[in-house]
DNA sequence: GCCTGGTGCATACC
DNA sequence: ACTGGTATGCACCAGGC
């Protein structure tokens, strides 16, 4: 069986040899107990494909000693503790997951799923639904797709002739896929090796790791500094950012103005990596701000330096269409949140991340304060950005109180830079707030409608509430307002109620037993009745295990439900910015 | 039985 | 192996009346 890959790219890479990739089948899930039947591989270094099974499952040991890199899918939780178990040893191999380079389980967040953009322009994030290996070759359109097996058949002693066909099919299979993966993050991250030393490649932990630790590692290599660990630290707790409260209303004709690169430009133009040594003279507010901490005057410090030089640069690569802005992109997003953790002993000064807060509080309010003293109501402002009412005043006007407003910032700043600017993210011919903190809707004057942060755009929204906004949103557009009337969308209700009862139901995502402090929350209900997974569940008062106060049920056992059985409070909720109040 | 406030959890915004 | 705080909504639960 043959199949296309790009061979430059991995020819390329300097430790391509050392890779094996593997997957096992094997009897059971459970990774204490399961029984490997067979094994599948692809060498690099040999350039060959392995399927071992029965006697011959021992001479994998073999191709172990000769690889430094693991590489599979999910390998770290499932098929690496089952080798262990069986025998093998793996302890000093560098594991390569693929799958954990999309997700990191244990801390139930995304790693690099989000950043990943496809040829077509969307982002795989959004393109696969789940982090499946299935779901994954399907959004990145590889040319081999996830073959179907009845794993039973695993279980099995001995096979026929067919029954082996068919598994080595399936397990040839699963290795392709496998490797055209691990192939296109190779391809997808090289740029990202310009940033991080000769160490870090030869690991591949630019791919597999956490954006936290790769923009660490960028920073030290950029500062020439050294990339080291404080284990067991944990960060102390400090205030961030400072939210404006909106108000319950429709705004017509404003900017949405931010703050460029806000974190990272402050920490560079106050300096905040440097604490000033003892006699030094040293800026801590010029008697405008206030801050926790003293920083050197003298010169920028390197960090300082690395994080301008790094801002210029992706500026530039960003006009040239180069890929590696980025990677610029991610370590600017990152750094502040590096700059807390002591874990990153490079890069922990312990006032950095906290005085950076207090000065974006500071900026911000300073912003508001000025746009309202000129004829400029603020609405809405979060952290970096501001909604400001234009109230008659033009554009330009707007636009020249925020040059203002950052002039006055900078005439306090240790070390300005021209880069730094409130500009305008959006004009906005209609916005809507709803009287809380990080809800709005809006319409910019390109007709774009926005939604921000309600309950009905979240991944836990009700079938039904993203089915019916899907309807509304043209409709948006047209009317220039997002108010219907509650007769309208009653009739909608009734519609998609009466052709499936279960579009009601909502998606639960849990974890495992083990991550949940206790057996009564809906989420450990849930794991405790069908295990770790994503399960969409019919809340009513009639049917389900789960749920103490309402009942949750499965789609399937929906279908004997009535429309009077629902709980659609969830959905009301949901659908209520929509509707006009009486 | 109803209300309240605290807590755990998921998911968003920045 | 290892980035942060702010905010809402929902469900559960204990304690008050």
């Amino acid at each position: 069986m043959k199949f296309k890959t790009n061979n430059k790219i991995v020819l390329n890479h300097p430790v391509i040899n050392d890779c094996l990739i593997f997957d096992l089948e094997t009897d059971s899930l459970n990774t204490d107990e399961a029984n490997i039947k067979f094994i599948g591989a692809y060498s690099y270094k040999n350039e060959k494909y392995y399927i071992l099974s029965g006697k011959d499952i021992h001479k994998f040991q073999d191709l172990l000693n000769d690889h430094r890199i693991l590489i599979g899918f999910n390998n770290k939780n499932f098929d690496n503790p089952i080798l262990e178990n069986n025998g093998f040893a793996i302890n000093w191999k560098i594991v390569f997951d693929c799958y954990w380079v999309l997700y990191n389980p244990e801390k139930r967040k995304p790693n690099r799923k989000p950043i990943i953009k496809l040829k077509d322009g969307s982002i795989l994030d959004s393109k696969a639904k789940t982090n499946s290996l299935r779901d994954i070759s399907k959004a990145l359109d590889f040319e081999v797709q996830k073959g179907d097996i009845d794993y039973k058949i695993f279980r099995k002693e001995s096979w026929t002739k067919e029954e082996i066909k068919e598994i080595e099919h399936y397990l040839f299979h699963d290795i392709m896929l496998t490797r055209l993966l691990f192939e296109f993050y190779i391809d997808y991250f090289d740029t990202a090796r310009d940033f991080v030393d000769d160490e870090n490649i030869s690991k591949l932990n630019y791919i597999r790791s956490s954006q936290g630790s790769f923009t660490y590692s960028g920073m030290c290599h950029e500062c020439n500094l050294p990339v080291i660990f404080a284990d067991g630290k944990k960060s102390e707790k400090y205030e961030g950012a400072f939210v404006l409260e909106a108000d319950i209303c429709r705004v017509d004709d404003g900017i949405y103005f931010d703050f460029t690169s806000l974190y990272p430009l402050l920490m560079t133009q106050c300096n905040l990596w440097s604490i000033a040594r003892e006699g030094e003279p040293y800026w801590n507010g010029d008697d405008f701000f206030t801050t926790f901490g003293k920083y050197s005057i003298n010169e920028m410090g390197v960090r300082e330096k690395a994080v301008y030089k790094f801002y210029k640069q992706r500026k530039i690569l960003k006009e040239n269409k180069d890929p590696r802005e980025l990677w610029i992109k991610i370590f600017l997003n990152a750094l502040y949140g590096i700059s807390s953790s002591p874990i990153f002993v490079s890069m922990f000064t312990p006032t950095t991340a906290k005085d950076t807060t207090l000065l974006g509080r500071q900026c911000l309010q300073y912003a508001v304060k000025i746009f309202n003293e000129y004829g400029l109501p603020v609405r809405y402002g979060d952290t970096d950005s501001c909604f400001v009412e234009l109230n008659g005043h033009t554009k330009q006007y707007a636009m020249r109180i925020a040059d203002l407003i950052v002039e006055e910032l900078q005439e306090h700043f240790p070390f300005p830079v021209p880069e730094f600017q409130l500009k305008v993210d959006d004009f906005i011919k209609s916005i809507w707030f709803f009287g809380k903190k990080k809800f709005y809707i809006y319409i910019n004057d390109k007709n774009k409608l926005v939604i921000k942060g309600l309950p009905i755009i979240k991944g836990n929204a009700s079938m039904l509430g993203q089915k019916i906004l899907d309807i509304l949103k043209p409709q948006i557009l047209e009317n220039q307002d997002i108010k219907f009337k509650k007769v309208y969308i009653d009739g909608l209700v009734d519609k998609y109620l009466k052709e499936d009862i279960a579009v009601i139901g909502q998606i639960y995502n849990v974890k495992p037993i083990t991550a949940y402090k206790g057996t009564s929350s809906i989420q450990a209900q849930i794991s405790i009745a069908y295990g770790e997974g994503s399960y969409q569940f019919i809340a009513n008062k009639k049917i389900g295990t789960i749920g103490k106060s309402k009942k949750y049920c499965t789609p399937e056992e929906a279908r004997t439900l009535e429309v009077k059985d629902l709980c659609l409070d969830k959905f009301w909720n949901e659908i209520t910015p929509f509707l006009y109040t009486k």
